[in-house]
DNA sequence: TTGAGATGTGGGAACGGTCTCACATCCGGA
DNA sequence: TCCGGATGTGAGACCGTTCCCACATCTCAA
């Protein structure tokens, strides 16, 4: 069934040493008895074992992807879903592959189990616990963090730059003429949301044309239904304050905003505009389709991965924090 | 750094067969020796080497998930992860991991890949390629079959009814009064739509309401974009052909059919009502909210887990194939 | 008193590769 | 003619576990 290097040796009359030269490719070898071992390992459909090789080679070849979530979904989460593609595709590339795992326990589960699968290295995403933090620091595993953030030196960090995000939101929407801007702020315990709260207020003032606290909704949760069930509480709050435009911190809550606005039978963008923030394929697919500050996801994927290989073959690297800018698309919803 | 066995030994003053024995808690060892070499363990944070064990025990404790899919994205996409975010969870249960590849090339690369692994079992998902399972099934690594179809026998298929969630469709369009739908069908090569569309149309001509060839649409493929297309172009067609509803094979034909109507003021569901297939996440968030017959996708990766788990272990399983109903959501867009 | 079984521990082969070293042969220039 | 390097191959250690077998000691019934 499965064929080893001993067997192929066997019925090529040579030593596995001349067959792992063969498959190596590294050695002298002669063209007869190459092309002798070939044939053998083509005619047995020879599969050489990655476990045996990573055994001797100390390199495994996997990555892991830590996740800061509660539970799954990760994948169908539309976020972290297209986080993890980007590394996928990154990945195969570069020939690693991925386990993924969700952190969740008060327990390192996550980082015990990715220690013992021994991955070359370790991307991290999002607001991971400091102290699962300093767990994988002990291992001195290769890892970066991603749209996290730790006050560790001399980790890798890369994030979109969510305060410059936050300003263009607040550029743009004054340059279309919204003045009185309500706001639906993701939890600010969340690096992201916090920073594109600041950003937005920061580009608001800017214009001479501050936020007030009472335009300012924090939500508990960054989600459709926490969206929607939000404003439906500020509703009444929401109508007297003339308010023309909606800015959200990612564009899941956006969406649930605006679709409690269209039970309203509130005209989007003509009566009120509303913004999101991420870039999320879906946010494409909304009718109107919303206008967001977008993520270079696919950028920091690649990057990640790039900047954790390097680590892992122990190239000089200086770690650093890599900031990514994001870009505002125009839709329909404003 | 990366602590052996061997070393716990040296450090606890017993041979290494002595800690193996600690480790996995079969053999006999005497209290004192036990607690001495936990300790050390705990010490050194020494985490078996998952590797070496899989040399030995022939099991890696990982599964391999194969998608057709041209590219990635994989884990964004909203049908397939959510399978895989199903298989996901039931893996972590069961303690495996899993290694998700897209099967692309003509070559085996994906398969290769897996085989190469080493992993314990495999899980096909969607239309692979019969050249691809024949490839598999050559190799007698256990495996099983989510939402494709193949002629080999004495494999596991698992698949939602189709069919039925078909006629399901047409019961509950007629019963709520509409008699002229309007079809948009994917692509017709793929089981689910193929059968989604055959289940619609028995379900109309048993009320006596048969489709009419001139009002189904067949897509080129099963996108968001696609539908909105498509209902662009039979827009005219449309117009004239009195339809009160539309049923589409899945939830992304359907929210891009109905975006299109949006875009074209048309109300939903009081001018035209729109159906979906599928259940995705986003059909329940859009606007308005869509009806959909839903797959029962968690039970599935439950399901599937489960008895490659059985046939990874060698239990006694009888391979056949197993139907999941779907179900009905009724919700804004009818 | 004896020896069979329970209890406790260690030695070493095996898993399937890679890699170093040793060794044999061949070739060409001094 | 001789020798050094290029060429080609094999033996065996090693990676970090598991597990079988051997061996030692202790206990208790015959």
């Amino acid at each position: 069934m499965d064929y080893t290097i001993k067997e192929i040796a066997l019925r090529a009359g040579v030593s596995k040493s001349t067959v792992s030269r063969v498959i190596s490719g590294k050695g002298y070898i002669s063209p007869a008895t190459r092309e002798k071992v070939e044939q053998i390992i083509r005619e047995l459909q020879y599969k050489p074992n990655a476990l045996a090789r990573a055994m001797v080679s100390q390199r495994t070849h996997n990555i892991g992807v830590i996740i800061y979530r509660q539970e799954y979904p990760i994948a169908s989460h539309p976020f972290y879903g297209k986080i993890l593609d980007s590394i996928l595709t990154a990945a195969e590339k570069m020939n690693y592959s991925v386990f993924v795992s969700t952190d969740r326990e008060m327990t390192h589960h996550s980082a015990d189990f990715m220690l013992e699968k021994r991955v070359d290295g370790l991307i991290l995403i999002s607001r991971l616990k400091q102290q699962l933090i300093d767990y994988i620091q002990n291992f001195k595993v290769p890892y970066l963090m991603v749209n996290g953030s730790t006050d560790v030196e001399g980790v890798f960090h890369l994030v979109n730059r969510d305060d410059m995000g936050g300003r263009m939101a607040a550029d743009y929407l004054i340059g279309i003429g919204h003045r009185n801007v309500f706001v639906l702020a993701g939890p600010q315990t969340h690096r992201s949301h916090n920073l594109r709260l600041k950003g937005f207020r920061e580009g608001m003032e800017k214009h001479m044309n501050p936020v007030s606290e009472s335009s300012i909704a924090y939500l508990a949760a960054s989600t459709f239904e926490e969206g929607y069930k939000t404003m439906k509480q500020e509703w009444t709050r929401f109508q007297s304050g003339l308010c023309t435009a909606i800015f959200a911190t990612n564009d899941m809550i956006a969406l649930g905003a605006m679709s409690f606005l269209q039970e309203q039978s509130v005209r989007i963008p003509e009566q009120v505009g509303v913004m999101g923030f991420d870039g999320i394929d879906y946010a494409a697919m909304y009718f109107p389709s919303l206008t967001t500050i977008r993520v270079n996801i696919e950028e920091m994927g690649r990057q990640a991965l790039t900047l954790l290989d390097k680590q892992i073959r122990q190239e000089p690297v200086k770690a650093k924090t890599i900031e990514y800018e994001p870009e505002l698309i125009i839709r329909q919803s404003t």
